[in-house]
DNA sequence: GTAGAATAGTCAACGTGGTTGACCAAACCG
DNA sequence: CGGTTTGGTCAACCACGTTGACTATTCTAC
């Protein structure tokens, strides 16, 4: 219904609804094994964070948003028990976020499972198919397309 | 940078950066071409309400969103100059939302951009491969993912 | 060494898009 | 005719984004 007689509304609907439904899968997964409350942006952002930690603002460049929004984001996820906070001991002004344990195992939780996604594409399609479809959207996509910086995007 | 080393993550944020790419090529276009105030969403909301119109109830379940939500964007959507109200003589509890001349445009211009970009995507990759590209993403969702009830999805 | 610029974080106000709950008016149905 | 269903709206709230303003700290340059 939604695609209109164009042909050209199809791709970006077929584009979207393939990360709706990989996203859709992957928390249903995520909310059965002790994270319920882990958002599809949490993802991104435990990514963002890294092994390593970073700061609001270096968050923020990552992600494609302003400070705020990232400090923001952080605050959340501190509440929600992914993220923690510490100062720098090297500069006063900067404070530190890392993974706490549980944004560890979200984040490795949800490798898994995009993982099993995966297989069941190839199951379904073809390993070759499959390759197929990341090749040519990495070579149609630029290289600085992730960022979410639409507001309310959905939906973004 | 994004994607981590295990294989899965890659595919789900290439199909959402495909996405972004064709969405955010259209809406340059659009906005080179008299609608610089249309959003990502409302090109879904004017496909759904189509030619012959439609209420906000019947709105929100297109879309997959509660009656009040679609009556809010349809609220912001009138006072864009791209839907209009009006109300249905054989029923006076539904206001009938139908397309505004600016709606049609604004539906009729992003098919004609959305062709463009497949065309290009097509003098890239070939018309075999993204032929492909659509034909296994159909295989793969499910028919009922058109929906966009993620809160603030970003996305969403 | 100290003055001024750049950087990190936070607060406030606001916009978009979503939710639930409550409510009224009109229509439908036994 | 009376009770239920349906369509629309209001209010409060949440997630996520924005810009602007402000403080505190660090860096830099004289």
């Amino acid at each position: 219904m939604a695609t209109s007689d164009r042909p050209g509304f199809a791709l970006p609907l077929l584009l979207l609804a393939g990360f709706r439904t990989l996203i859709d899968d992957l928390h249903a997964e995520l909310a059965r094994h002790g994270h319920p409350e882990l958002r599809p942006l949490h993802g991104f952002v435990l990514q963002a964070v890294g092994d390593t930690g970073t700061t609001a603002s270096e968050l923020g460049q990552r992600l494609g948003v302003s400070k705020q929004a990232a400090g923001k984001t952080v605050d959340r996820m501190v509440a929600l028990g992914y993220l923690e906070r510490a100062d720098d001991p090297a500069d006063a002004r900067r404070k530190l976020v890392r993974m706490t344990a549980k944004g560890h195992d979200g984040l490795h939780r949800s490798a898994v499972v995009f993982d099993q996604l995966r297989d069941r594409w190839v199951g379904a399609l073809g390993a070759d198919r499959v390759a197929a479809v990341e090749d040519d959207l990495r070579r149609m996509v630029p290289a600085d397309v992730f960022r979410l910086d639409v507001p309310g995007w959905f939906g973004g």
